[in-house]
DNA sequence: AACGGCTATACATAGACGGG
DNA sequence: CCCGTCTATGTATAGCCGTT
């Protein structure tokens, strides 16, 4: 298992001497420790965390478990991932009750995150993690095509036919975080099935952003969700 | 890169065909929906579950960025990770306060988990985990070495010298949740610090588990994380 | 400075098997 | 049933470029 397999790049080191020719083509072996130059950080940073979440959403498909995966870049930035949604895994964690009172508190300016202002820069993480539909894209349905700053709405209203635009009261939650419930279905149209569950676990992404969450944060600094990109 | 590649075993089905020789040697595709065979489910929900956990920490330490995740297995199980620790990264979601309160409501059971009678099951999930010290292994650090059932909880006081022993009042949080802060060296030590990092992260896995969780769970299920494996 | 795409390669893991 | 191990192979992604 860990048996400490040497890559190429060890074998014969053939792009550190000074011959070069037209530098690394390829993958090349990383260390696992932090990287120090900025703009490379932030590139794996991006790949890694596309990567994570399709292996999550995969996982939950392939074994119906669920799962819910939050990343904050050292930038403060953060990127919510689960099914059926993420508040729902979470809610496992700590009883349901506490994150719901807090989700129905903090979700005007949650919602803000798709319709208002800075609905923009939320969107380019959003596409973002479009990849997780990459399946979807070699079946043809191609979100893509539809271009990009403001379909996202488009596409889920279009999807849950706007039967919860109006709701953000009772129970705090908004119709895209609606559950899922990928693996109660009957398996007979496995590949239409799969499409949907896709489909529809791509508008249940949430990305949420903060400022600079430094240590101590203000222990409700969730109402700053608002405040990103821009 | 969404390219539809054609793996070998779609070029050329050299395994369907009767001609049963040796079966299928390597790994082979599958498609991305739920795996029916029980068996091979379970079998490939703790294979990805692993895999996903090493990519967390991997991009954890590369990226400087904190990550937490959480999956439930279809029969109920509860598996949490995360960098610092799974609470602080959840908490930014959520506001400190709440999931600081609710993890000091659930601690003992929370530490029995460490400690009681139901440990050699959760045991096992923790040694699952150990994977993501593999790069340890290689450096000849070998936890494993210690066998099994009961080292963890030497090792972890071995580590931190058991100064939070007692502490389970106040913040709420245990020795085993003390954050961690990768990211905030100088760098220079660097891969003793790497080497330092996973293994604090190993002991900072959290695993937890409650009772078929189905649908709708009571408020307070969280009380019974004790319950598991057993 | 973020994102999409390319290429070669490192890494993850499906399937089969063995032990407890 | 649960887990580790082995092999062959599918996939993720590091480094580099071109766009936006």
């Amino acid at each position: 298992m860990a048996k400490t397999k040497i890559p190429k790049s060890e074998i014969a080191d053939d792009n550190n001497t000074s011959d070069g020719k037209k530098g690394s083509k390829g993958r090349r072996r990383i260390e696992i420790k932090r990287i120090e130059e900025k703009n490379k950080r932030h590139v794996t940073f991006s790949k890694r965390k596309k990567g994570i979440f399709n292996k999550a959403a995969e996982l939950s498909v392939l074994s119906g478990a669920e799962i819910a995966t939050m990343v904050v870049s050292s930038n403060g930035k953060v990127f919510c991932f689960g099914t059926p949604n993420y508040d729902t895994v979470i809610n496992r964690y700590l009883g349901h009750h506490t994150a719901s009172l807090l989700a129905a508190a903090g979700q005007p300016d949650h919602r803000a995150l798709l319709h208002g202002k800075t609905m923009r820069s939320s969107n380019k993480q959003v596409e973002n993690y479009v990849e997780a539909t990459r399946h979807l894209e070699a079946e043809k349905i191609s979100f893509k095509g539809e271009e990009n700053n403001n379909n996202i709405n488009f596409v889920i209203n279009n999807n849950y036919n706007s039967d919860y635009e109006g709701r953000e009261g009772g129970c705090g939650y908004g119709w895209w975080e609606r559950p899922i419930t990928i693996g109660t279905m009957s398996s007979l149209e496995e590949l239409e099935e799969y499409k949907a569950a896709l489909y529809k676990l791509k508008h249940n992404v949430e990305v949420r952003t903060n400022q600079m969450i430094r240590g101590s944060a203000p222990s409700n600094y969730y109402s700053s969700l608002l405040v990103m990109g821009d």
